[in-house]
DNA sequence: CTACAAAACTAACGATTGTTAGTTAAAGTT
DNA sequence: AACTTTAACTAACAATCGTTAGTTTTGTAG
């Protein structure tokens, strides 16, 4: 079905990858630069070779993630399918983009607020887009009477919350095949569980 | 019903208080002893006259509000009631704690890494045990017939997703009644959308 | 008014932070 | 063999970190 061409990552991608791995662990905050470049067993001042800084690290990271989002979810917002569909995409487009970018979100969960200049602006922005498609979808499925008279709101924090914290899991779902675990999510988060 | 007795809190509470609310916003490392005698008017050093150390405020904010939570919970399992009812109980105390101790929650979910020693095995302690009884809980609905057959771990991962992220929805929810949203998160979680 | 406790202050400490400058060693190219 | 690029190094910088010591101010009870 796809070809596959492993490429050797660069330098400046391999720290950025060891970054992540030490972000999702203790924060942004909580790592020095000394931290990851001993992961790598390099100096600190090396790092700099290959990076403008620790910040440039921080949005890198983000930036790719949250931009994988808004390209999902707009291919959806853009199609014509039932609402309940919608939704079954969005969570699988959130299942999917976890196991690839666990690292990413969790960094993008939980220290977006330390992006500075335009970089900050642009990743609130998407994020406040992003839920604002969710929204739409759901109160379209509200008002065509595919969902259950319920909070807009209530069902979009509920079912968002869940997903972005898919990358907590992803140890734990290890042995779970992804395509199980889609279509087991899909029927809790949307038929309930009784 | 209630009697409320109005104290002023303790030099000490206040400053816990303040750290909480910036701990809240840019997370425990972060923030700055300088940053939070600033937010209450007064020198760092100042602080140390009411506190041993930064790390004292993170762990008695996470362990009060870890503790609500582990007494709560052990309530609940100790009634005779059907699983369904133990359910929607769990999902009223975590908005009831979560009301409460909107800020401490966020620290709980977001710093208790950055513990120290004996403060850190108990949290991670009291959260395994906490997770523990609400799986049984799940558990026994299933075996009982009460909850469609389901992966009880995508169950408990969604649920209690939902509920840790509560404190993020804090303001927006402002102007929602405590108990319609209790009545509403009930019915989402438990029957689902459609 | 005095005495004492509470709570602030200034000044400084050693450690760590992100980052820069300048240099050296290895790898690849001509 | 000479040259260039890549990627490491040492050394150091100014700023900030949590914290301590010692002192002064503020508020309250006798």
């Amino acid at each position: 079905m796809y070809i596959y061409k492993v490429i050797k990552p660069t330098r400046k991608q391999e720290i950025i990858q060891v970054a992540a791995t030490l972000f999702k662990e203790k924060g942004y905050s909580a790592v020095s630069m000394r931290d990851i470049a001993q992961a790598m067993h390099i100096k600190a001042a090396s790092l700099y070779n290959h990076i403008s800084g620790k910040q440039e690290i921080l949005s890198t990271l983000i930036l790719e993630v949250a931009e994988a989002f808004t390209t999902e979810m707009s291919a959806i917002t853009a199609e014509t399918l039932p609402t309940l569909k919608k939704i079954e995409r969005v969570i699988e487009i959130h299942i999917d983009i976890t196991v690839n970018y666990s690292e990413n979100i969790a960094t993008l969960n939980n220290d977006w607020m330390h992006l500075e200049g335009d970089d900050l602006k642009q990743v609130v922005k998407m994020r406040e887009a992003y839920e604002e498609n969710f929204r739409r979808i759901i109160k379209q499925g509200l008002s065509q009477g595919e969902i259950k008279p319920q909070h807009p709101e209530v069902i979009l924090f509920s079912i968002l919350s869940t997903l972005r914290n898919l990358y907590l899991w992803n140890e734990k779902r290890g042995k779970m095949d992804v395509n199980v675990l889609k279509k087991d999510m899909v029927a809790v988060l949307i038929k309930g569980i009784i």
